[in-house]
DNA sequence: GAGCACTGC
């Protein structure tokens, strides 16, 4: 083991170390609640929000929005909405309601409040997320997803039902914040009585607060915005930089983790490392080192955490360590924002993150690794600390910390925005290049989502919804290209089939592949049962009608290493579909399992992702010239290998990998899309 | 042989 790498806090006093009370925002759920014991009022009076009430009330009453920034911790999400409401400032025929980025936080906080309302849940305080509506139209404060207000803004664009809207966990700048921002900020200016809160965890809010500020005057007295500061609830964390940069993050992790163990405080560790490969080689290399020291007084306990495991490998992470041992949890960024693992004494952070970045030049995603920014710094050194005073290890210089940017930019600016765009069309928002975005996308990705949307014939030449496919498209909660495949395949007589297919592709996974043993080929030789040399589009049709004619057995499912959980999920957003079609009146009708049309139909909406097999022995996209390879979870790895598939999904990663794919005939697609294809391009491979 | 940060309608 090499030497500890950190400058030593006592060393040179201020450099290498700094003290700070870290503003740390977590997710709403699983916060640790140092006053568990003491009963529901105490424990509300003890939080630090609870001292601002009367400054929260008056600036609520004198600007249209109020911008909070604190912690999580300081009981921001919980107790300004009531607050509002004990106080009577919200009018009596309305409601007030609270976006959450996921429904896990809607759910739980709705429960809290209505605890603390002395209520049931459902009735003065509710909630509502996809497939789960615990309200009623009595219901006075609601915690709601975002995507739902979205979609009642479809129907109600001035949401005449709320008299409060509070957008909870800005800093997280998720796609839905900052559209939900742009359209309220519409709103604002045609409703003066409608009040706006903006729950953030940064401190970087005089963006924001020009953002909403309403006022054309010179005049600061006619401000419509202003910012109120919340203090957190936590102790005090020594941050330790390292000394050199190191070549090995992953390595150096371990180190670290040795050493604070060597040093022999009490308490766990949080290690940030980037992706799943890298946390089962961490996790290994400790267990290694349990073996070789049966010794150590205190064990090291080395705990998996990314968002593939399954629930059950999940809650490992929370429950605490059995006597004699200490956790070392080794997470990707989902314990930086949407779980929050309590005990945590030590945080290692290796400085980087994955994140998706969307490439317009080939509509597709790539998957980057990346240097942190300092608002993720310094949340993540926030995971420390909430318990008692913490340390905080990163496995980078202070001058590189210094360099990084301040803050990780926004999704809006790297992602896919075709059903984003969509969405606004169906709202009015006819003209998405002057949309009010807090942080204008890259004007070649707007670009990208209208062609994207004319191909698909969800807008005309003009950029208005057709009336063919554009206003059902927009209704639809499905990916602009599945809903074309879906509207299609009504006409064809398939949508049955296809409705099957478009729900398994919002699955995770639809097989269960175990990691260890005799298991892993017996999974393996229990799939084949539904591969298809059609493709991986197909199979998916294959496992549902499987589940389906198996009476949804559980048994079935274990026998066949198919994943229950997920498989549910898939017939609860079937039967979804079904409603939204019987509303929509699109006929639902089966096809009896004729696999052309079914194909058929999966091209007319994928027709621009088509790849055919060059005699190099790779296959290339249409029109890119770029070497694409099948996913190693494709059928097609063993079925056979097609001279034409189209493809749902394309991903960069170590390389550019295609998803979910299907075998097709090059005529299939001057057939189902002559208003997109230049014959010629085809034609001349 | 090789791959998957995280949400959501």
């Amino acid at each position: 083991m090499s030497s500890f790498r950190f400058k030593n806090p006592d060393e040179k006093p201020g450099y290498g170390e700094e003290d700070s009370n870290f503003e740390s925002a977590i997710s709403s759920s699983f916060v640790y609640n140092p006053n568990m014991s003491l009963d529901l009022q105490s424990q509300r009076n003890k939080l630090p929000i609870t001292k601002h009430r009367n400054e929260v009330l008056y600036l609520c009453e004198k600007f249209q929005t109020l911008i909070l920034v604190g912690s999580t911790g300081s009981g921001k999400s919980t107790q300004v909405s009531q607050m509002l409401l004990d106080s009577g400032l919200c009018q009596c025929d309305k409601s007030i309601v609270i976006t959450e980025p996921r429904k896990i936080s809607a759910i739980t906080l709705a429960t809290r409040v209505a605890q603390e309302q002395k209520t049931n849940l459902g009735q003065l305080v509710g909630y509502s997320v996809r497939f789960d509506n615990c309200s009623q139209p009595s219901t006075k404060i609601k915690y709601i997803t975002e995507g739902i207000l979205l979609n009642e803004m479809m129907s109600n664009p001035l949401l005449v039902n709320y008299s409060v809207i509070i957008l909870d966990e800005i800093h997280e700048r998720s796609l839905m914040t900052d559209i939900l921002m742009g359209l309220i900020k519409k709103v604002l200016k045609k409703r003066p009585t409608l009040r706006l809160i903006i729950l953030s965890a940064t401190l970087d809010s005089s963006q924001l607060k020009s953002y909403f500020n309403l006022n054309q005057s010179n005049d600061p007295a006619n401000d419509t915005a202003t910012v109120l500061g919340i203090e957190g609830r936590s102790y005090p964390t020594k941050i330790y930089y390292i000394k050199d940069p190191t070549p090995n993050y992953v390595d150096e992790s371990i180190n670290t983790v040795l050493k604070i163990q060597q040093g022999g405080t009490l308490g766990d560790i949080l290690v940030f490392l980037t992706g799943k490969e890298e946390i089962m080689q961490a996790v290994n290399t400790l267990d290694d080192y349990n073996v070789k020291n049966p010794n150590e007084k205190i064990k090291l306990l080395p705990i998996p955490m990314h968002g593939t495991l399954t629930n059950d490998e999940q809650l490992k992470a929370f429950r605490p360590a059995p006597r004699g041992y200490r956790k070392v949890v080794f997470s990707t960024n989902v314990a930086e924002t949407s779980v929050t693992i309590s005990g945590i004494v030590y945080v290692i952070d290796c400085g980087f993150v994955k994140l998706k970045w969307f490439n317009s030049k080939f509509g597709a995603d790539s998957l980057i690794t990346v240097p942190i920014s300092k608002a993720s710094a310094v949340q993540r050194a926030g995971r420390a600390g909430r318990e008692r005073p913490g340390k905080v290890y990163r496995l980078y210089t202070k001058e590189a910390y210094q360099n990084l940017i301040n803050a990780t930019p926004p999704e809006m600016m790297r992602s896919d925005l075709t059903d984003v765009t969509l969405q606004l069309k169906a709202i009015y928002i006819n003209n998405v290049l002057r949309f009010p975005f807090l942080s204008p996308p890259p004007a070649k990705n707007l670009l990208y989502a209208m062609e994207m949307l004319k191909a698909l014939e969800a807008i005309d030449k003009f950029g208005n919804l057709t009336d063919s496919f554009g206003t059902i498209m927009a209704e639809l909660p499905l990916p602009a290209k599945h809903s074309r495949i879906l509207l299609k395949s009504a006409e064809m007589g398939c949508s049955s089939e296809i409705i099957s297919i478009l729900a398994m592709l919002q699955l995770q996974d639809a097989f269960v592949r175990p990691k260890y043993g005799a298991t892993i080929q017996k999974a393996k030789i229990q799939h084949r049962n539904f591969e298809v040399a059609e493709g991986d589009l197909l199979t998916l049709l294959n496992i549902y009608n499987g589940f389906e004619k198996n009476q949804y057995s559980q048994q079935w499912c274990h026998r066949f290493f198919i994943n229950h959980n997920e498989l549910c999920k898939a017939r609860k957003i079937r039967s979804h579909l079904i409603d939204l079609m019987r509303t929509s009146k699109i006929p639902l009708k089966s096809c009896k399992g004729n696999t052309r049309i079914i194909i058929k139909s999966i091209a007319s909406g994928l027709f621009k992702n088509a790849a055919y097999l060059h005699y190099t022995g790779v296959y290339r996209s249409v029109g890119l010239d770029e070497d694409l390879y099948f996913h190693p979870k494709s059928v097609l790895n063993y079925v056979n290998q097609p001279q034409w598939v189209l493809y749902d999904e394309l991903l960069e990663t170590t390389k550019t990998y295609i998803k979910n794919l299907v075998e097709i005939t090059p005529s299939l697609l001057l057939e189902v899309a002559p208003h997109y294809f230049a014959t010629p391009t085809l034609q001349n491979r």
